[in-house]
DNA sequence: TCTTGCTGCTGAATTTCATTCTGTAAACAT
DNA sequence: ATGTTTACAGAATGAAATTCAGCAGCAAGA
């Protein structure tokens, strides 16, 4: 709750980096955001009074964006996803970027060093779907050219991970 | 969906199409899976019992696939997101798959339609350790060439929406 | 039309869990 | 050494999830 202010000593618990404990909580957290602390603190070796402070902690200090549902996009009739090469006639946050936050099919949007300036994940329902939006997108100002690539089948999928080197544990469920 | 089995009346919850009721908890729960049932509820006007209960059936019926903490690529050292474009000598699940997946910086992993086989989306510490992940692509036996495009900055990233039309109201948190 | 069975809801009751509080041990700097 | 801070454990509290009856609406069938 300290979102001060003017204090010198800048050694605060919110700016401090992540030791071996926060990855840990990190990798649970990652896969199973509903643990409870009873069992997180299990996991990792630590009280759940001790765990919940820790977790909150790096919810404040960003570590954790925010925990969120992760859906089905067949379920939610989301069937094609492309991935959009995009040329525009500005480098950086240009005119046709404000357009295409605002179409709700693109999931993501990249700037990329390559010979196109950006590049755009989207999700639509169908190829037809698809269509229209690359139609939209050739008529947004800005916009130059496109070339896209649709996926055909989706073989890995995982969220950003806690560690590159797996110094934590494998995950074992009692 | 159905790959069942011998029950003939197959018109169970668990295999029901979402309704408008349905897109609007996952919409609320894409944003904070953390909501209370209470304030769940209210948002989309049911009572705390019966928000549960669609939300347990959602779970089980995996139009929600899980509720993850998402983390900050930048608060565990992940400063580098690039796509990489793979030519491999075969198509489908392919010898190289296999390999691929266990890289720890890989994060998804896309069969596409044009020049390229698949699609990568990798994350790294730095410059240093993506040029190690592409050496350690070009080893992996089927993989016959790559081209990688570097991520300088990434201006939208939402996870999977509920839906494409916004028929479902603004969120407004009292 | 009147059942019968089913689905999805509400409101109350229960239980589990998150959260707070208090004290303590270790680390650090003075 | 000695005050100061940090991180933790264990108990106490509060809030939330979850369960448990009933009840209304609706479809299929007599």
């Amino acid at each position: 709750m300290d979102q001060n202010t003017d204090d010198v000593r800048r050694k605060r618990p919110l700016e401090r980096d992540l030791d071996a404990m926060d990855r840990k909580l990190l990798g649970v957290l990652v896969e199973d955001a509903t643990t409870s602390y009873v069992e997180l603190g299990e996991r990792v070796g630590l009280s759940p009074p001790a765990a919940h402070e820790r977790v909150k902690r790096l919810r404040r200090s960003g570590a954790i964006r925010r925990v969120a549902a992760l859906i089905d996009p067949e379920a939610v009739g989301k069937t094609l996803l492309a991935f959009v090469h995009v040329d525009t006639t500005g480098w950086g946050k240009t005119q046709a970027l404000l357009a295409i936050e605002e179409y709700p099919e693109v999931e993501e949007i990249h700037s990329v060093a390559g010979d196109t300036c950006m590049l755009l994940k989207v999700r639509t329902e169908n190829t037809h779907a698809l269509e229209g939006l690359l139609a939209r997108l050739y008529d947004t100002p800005g916009v130059k050219a496109t070339r896209s690539y649709v996926v055909l089948s989706t073989y890995l999928e995982r969220p950003v991970q806690p560690a590159t080197t797996s110094d934590w544990p494998a995950v074992v469920k009692d």
